[in-house]
Parts: C-alpha cells; sequence; structure tokens
DNA sequence: TGACGTGATGACAGTGACTGACATGACGTT
DNA sequence: AACGTCATGTCAGTCACTGTCATCACGTCA
C-alpha cells in the first residue's frame, strides 16, 4: 500500500471547486482546502503558485488547441488563421462539459482575484497567438490585433455557451460571433 | 502649522511609483511606502485597497474621456462611435506624459499582479463602453465586441506610443491602428 | 538482505498584505 | 472653553505564501 495516495493535484482542484462553490472563495481557507483532499497547506502550494490557479490547472491544453488549430492550417490569411484556431479549440468544450464549466463561472465571476487571473490567462493565449500568426509572415500589429481578436471572439462565445438556456453546440455559437465581429467592422 | 501634512494620497502615489521604480514593486512593503510618505501602513489602505491599486490612481478620470467621446457623438454607428471614444481619450496622453507613462508601464510590465490589475482595468473599461453602446440602440453582442475591440486598439495604441523611438502624437498612432484593425476583418 | 538515494509529504517558523477595533489629538464650531 | 469631527496612530489578529529541515515509503544496487 502506497504511503500517499496517488492524484494529489487531482483532488486538491476537486475539493477546491466544490469548496469554493459552497462557501465562496474568500471564505475558504488554503489550509481548509488541503485537509478535504488528506493534505497540509504545504503541499497544496507544491502544486499550485496560488491560490487563484487551482482553478486554472489545465489551462496549458486549452492554449495548445488554439495553436494547433493554427498550425493545422496552411492560410497566410489572418482571418482564415483565426477561424482554424476558433473551430479546433471549439473541441475543448463538449456538451458535457457545459454544466461544469457553469459552476465554475459562478466561482470565477464571484471574486475580482479570479477574474484577473482568468484575464492574464487570455492575455497569455492572446500572446501565444500573435507569436504563431507572426510565424505565418503576417506584420506583427496584424498579428496581434487578429490575435486579441480571435480572443475577444472565444470569450463572447464562451459567455452565450455557458448563459441560461443556451444550447447550441460550442462550435456553431461561435461561428456565428465570428461573422458578427467582420459584420461590425465591414467598412460601409 | 497642520497636524497633518495635506496630499497624503499623492504622496503616497509618489513615493510608490518611486520606489517600485528604484527596488521593485515585490521587494517594496507598504510600511515602507507609508514611512517614505511620512505615514503609516494602516493609513496606506485607508486610501488604497490593496498595494497594486496605489499605481492605478486616476483610472476613473481616465475612463471618463472614453465615455465622453461617446456622448459626445450623436451617431449610432459603432464605427463611428468607436473613433470618437478613442479620438477623445487621446487627449489624455499629451506628449509631457510620454515619459512618465513609459517609467510607470516599466514596473507595471515587470509585475504579474500589475499586470493582472491592468488587465482588470481594461476589462472595466470595455464594459463601460459596452453600456455606453447598448445605449445607443446597438444590439449586446455587438456592443461588446466594439468595445472590445475599442481597447484592443487603445492598448496597441498605447505600446506603440510608448515604444522607444516612436515620437508621434497618441492621436495619429491611434487613428492608424484603427485603420488597419479595420482592414484586417474587411471581408475580401 | 541491507545500505542508500530519491521523492512526496509533514512540521514549523517567519514575512508581509490586509482588517477590525479603539485611542489620540488638531481643527472648526458654538 | 467645551464639543464634535476626522485624519491618523496603535495594536492585535488572520491568512497567503516561503524557506528549511525532518520523515519515511519505495526502488536500486551491492
Amino acid at each position: 500500500m502506497a504511503r500517499w495516495q496517488s492524484g494529489s493535484r487531482e483532488r486538491l482542484a476537486a475539493s477546491a471547486l466544490r469548496l469554493f462553490a459552497s462557501q465562496g472563495f474568500e471564505s475558504t481557507t488554503v489550509a481548509e482546502i488541503a485537509a478535504d483532499a488528506g493534505l497540509t497547506e504545504r503541499t497544496f502550494f507544491r502544486y499550485y503558485a496560488d491560490k487563484p490557479e487551482v482553478l486554472f490547472a489545465g489551462q496549458d491544453e486549452f492554449e495548445g488547441l488554439f495553436l494547433d488549430g493554427v498550425e493545422e492550417s496552411t492560410s497566410t490569411q489572418p482571418m482564415e488563421l483565426m477561424a482554424s484556431a476558433l473551430d479546433h479549440a471549439a473541441a475543448f468544450f463538449a456538451d458535457e462539459r457545459r454544466a461544469w464549466s457553469r459552476s465554475r463561472q459562478v466561482v470565477v465571476t464571484g471574486n475580482v482575484a479570479l477574474q484577473e487571473r482568468e484575464l492574464h490567462k487570455m492575455s497569455g493565449l492572446a500572446s501565444s497567438l500573435t507569436s504563431a500568426f507572426a510565424e505565418r509572415d503576417i506584420d506583427p500589429n496584424i498579428a496581434a490585433l487578429a490575435a486579441e481578436a480571435t480572443v475577444s471572439v472565444f470569450r463572447r462565445s464562451f459567455a452565450a455557451w455557458i448563459a441560461a438556456g443556451e444550447s447550441r453546440p460550442f462550435a456553431d455559437i461561435q461561428r456565428g460571433v465570428l461573422s458578427q465581429l467582420q459584420a461590425l467592422l465591414a467598412p460601409s
């Protein structure tokens, strides 16, 4: 029998989300999360750099989907690369994940520190996309604007996807939002 | 002679920026800032909600310029409202402010917590713009995309404005970036 | 089989951000 | 001159986060 149960990292994340959802982010201490997972506070910080970070595990995988989408496309047109990245990332948001995403988002929306962390993650995604676009010989300034537009479309789509009553698949919503953005900025 | 010197808030902000710039954000304690301003740590937190916030005083005024720009325009076209907001806000970034903005940005760029706070302020600006646009009978989804696009243009412009060697006025840079964004998303 | 290294964890003390509660004392008003 | 107000000081406390050392199950190698 192992001295330590395996999956400490996952247990910590699960305990954290459950406690945050039931009693709030600020009124849950790290020591409490750790105890709930059968560990100590010190061990929590060996897995997660800080308290907000425990809600953002798996971010790298998510960001990788966008980048894979860019790599898959052979185009050098910003719009086509954006669409490819968005389409590819949509796979992450399967319908089974919708309920989980909703409850997680309630927690994030309810705390400023978590909102800030989420924005920072989105900013990191935009940076990565900027680099990926720039490797296709796209002007750096254009690449940055395209990357931020991509993230905007994703965020709007995600918000719509978890809205009450919404049932369309993520990919469908996202294509609609991208069209809206194009229409908005079309020279009239 | 007054028991307390006036302008405590401003002295705290000035001490903070100076200390952050010379020895870094993290290695400067709030107690140190307060002492430098002739006050105590407790008083610092009566003026600023937390340590990052001391670098973001005056944010309301800045946000107000964007909103004034929207109000000044009588248009109901998103693109025209965006342009009006951006043009109006450009007044905030006079050439005299460029050197100060550069040194402040060095501090912000050098610390993750400050970057997160800055992103959150930009997000708040986007929310305000979304509401302002929505009051012009613009579809909420379009309003949100237009607001985020506005903020993207501003941020890209600001980055260019403080770049080494750059000397064009802020308004000129910003108009160029807005044109680039339009060109990027123009249906081909 | 037993010594040994490795790696995950615990234990503990310390720093610093932030808060609540109460005390102080200069100032204007009456 | 008594009084209320308000910016500030003082102090104790909580909690996020860190450095350091101890512990102990496990695999390996002699």
